[in-house]
DNA sequence: TTACGCTATGGGAACGTTACCGCCGCAAGG
DNA sequence: CCTTGCGGCGGTAACGTTCCCATAGCGTAA
């Protein structure tokens, strides 16, 4: 690869080709004021020349500002938080920023020390999906932040953006509602987890509201894997129970455990079993039956997560909690009981 | 966020409240040589009093090592490119790199600004699945790289890691063959990308190795989504046909585009159409039947990524070509036509 | 003609870190 | 007792950039 020994040409260099001075060269490369046309056109073309490219630590160490953004997330191999990254990559890279993504598998540890690689790096703020439910010392931070989920409300000083959960939790059961489902089982993600309250307490309000009792809701949990749904769900099916059981799972992945699960206890889906499922990743839609489920705006929410933070790093002031709206997509995991004799939906549906 | 104003803690600061040279605060921290434990032990203590932490930037304008390293896929929502995003930021995060991550999308003119972002940024290499089927200029890339996937055969001084396309087709075939499939239609990606020749290639191989003409093959292009594996079977189910059709997918979300416009012809998966998929993402067990396929090690092509990129850049001479071996997940979307009366197969079989 | 102002340019410092070099003091050997 | 060597430490330059300030040159007005 010959070239590759030789130096990466600096300003310096343009400047001495050009016969200016760095600073002049600078000047006419940020395009800023006070430069003769004739000077800044020999600048530029001497850049060309030599191939020079600005060197974004050296301008980040002056400057105070590293065009860097850091992103932790559970996992990146989860479609939900791929969607997510993607929507921020987007975003940064159309306002010149480059992300740093990191994984911490709901692990508090990996996500201390992410966020402590993130500082180290001198990135301009982070987005973070926080599996610690308690942050010693918000200060530790060391730079602005995000949030990215219901965790968020613990924190009253950090902006956030996540789905609008009680908007969702009420789509999801009045669907269920309406195909003649009273009160579904639950199944959620471990009881740590600040987002599990949030659902819960979403699911409440809507059972008080039509004059019901919380209380009569059968809840299994688990992580929020396959795996995970699929134990909940097997646990939830040995439970005695009569007529038609209907589980609404806080996660797509445990959706689709559940769904396994009932297939291998030789029931089916919708028929004995009906699921719905919560995140809206693509492969619900090549599921069989196809999962319907509350879809949240991965996209769009790693967008505004970006916005936001840009926000935060400008200090302007009005920090915000955001909350997306979510939409149900409806395929064929839900039996409609409201008819009276309960049948197979035809077709997978797509959306 | 009060603290937030103040300045960052630098090794200046550390060296006063420790009483000693700021060079003596980088030995002590450095944990290099000829340090006194005492004065070692005094250092790291001002260190963790002040809440210093070292300034990444900095260290990578001094070095010449920016401890960053880029990876450039076609879609980090893409599950399988997902898993090998995984693996590349686990096995960068092992050795304290930190990874950039950028969409191309397939597109040769996002790539290129992706790449500028990434020699700007600095970083100490790239990894790069191309899409470029021509770089001019090889030198431009500014920095050590490894490829990943088939195209890097035509840029013999790149390392590249990649899937054993190869030892892949016959794992596919020989399946096929064994299940009584002689010659599936296939469905490849666009004309203009290397990997489907490399597929092809593999194919013919196969073919003339068992004494067939592999003219006879049906071939449909598409995207590599699944609209692409959708419109591909669309018109694979529209030619002329006697008995039952067996497809081999070039890509899994192909694949599952495929096993959704069977769906859509009112025919059924696996009675009237044989499906095979390649990549083994995740979604292939979920769909119904199971996807059956040809599964390339995502994240172990990213760690290995990674690990070729080190050596790249620390000008280890051998530069490689690592074809990485692949595996069959048996699932339900294969006919078994060995026997005398083709029936559904049962369960959806976890691998 | 002189003085003033404006504009284009050059010089130099600073961001935070590390590496090199030189200095000082102490111990050991001649 | 003097020399030598070495271990511990401090000073300073350098990485590449930008910004502030100084200065030279030129035009204009009194």
């Amino acid at each position: 690869m010959g070239a590759s020994r030789t130096r990466r040409p600096t300003i310096v260099d343009v400047a001495e080709r050009a016969g200016v001075s760095k600073s002049t060269a600078a000047r006419a490369l940020a395009g800023s004021s006070n430069i003769t046309e004739e000077t800044r056109e020999r600048v530029v073309k001497a850049a060309a020349a030599v191939g020079y490219e600005r060197n974004h630590l050296a301008v980040g160490m002056r400057s105070g500002r590293s065009g860097m953004l850091g992103l932790v997330i559970p996992d990146i191999a989860n479609p939900f938080w791929a969607d997510v990254a993607r929507g921020a990559q987007d975003r940064a890279a159309r306002a010149g920023a480059s992300l740093l993504v990191f994984s911490s598998d709901w692990d508090p540890k990996a996500e201390a020390t992410h966020l402590q690689t993130l500082r180290r790096a001198r990135v301009d703020g982070a987005i973070v999906n926080p599996v610690s439910d308690s942050f010693d010392d918000l200060d530790r931070f060391g730079m602005p932040c995000v949030f990215i989920g219901s965790s968020a409300e613990r924190y009253p000083d950090v902006s956030s953006v996540g789905s609008d959960i009680t908007q969702a939790v009420r789509l999801g059961l009045d669907h269920l509602v309406s195909k003649g489902h009273k009160a579904p089982a639950l199944i959620l993600g471990p009881k740590s987890r600040l987002a599990r309250a949030r659902f819960l307490r979403a699911v409440h309000e809507h059972f008080v509201e039509r004059d019901l009792d919380p209380g009569v809701l059968a809840i299994e949990d688990g992580e929020y894997t396959v795996e995970g749904g699929r134990e909940a769900m097997k646990r939830l099916l040995a439970q005695p129970r009569v007529g038609h059981l209907a589980v609404f799972a806080a996660n797509d992945m445990m959706a689709l455990g559940a769904m396994m699960a009932v297939r291998d206890a030789g029931l089916d889906c919708p028929r004995d079993v009906s699921i719905l499922g919560f995140d809206g990743i693509p492969s619900g839609e090549f599921a069989w039956p196809g999962l319907t489920t509350v879809a949240k705006p991965g996209r769009d929410i790693g967008e505004r997560a970006v916005e936001g933070l840009f926000d935060e790093i400008e200090h302007k002031p009005e920090h915000r909690r955001i909350y997306m709206p979510c939409r149900l997509i409806e395929r064929g995991s839900l039996a409609d009981l409201s008819v009276t004799t309960p049948r197979r939906v035809a077709g997978a549906g797509r959306n």
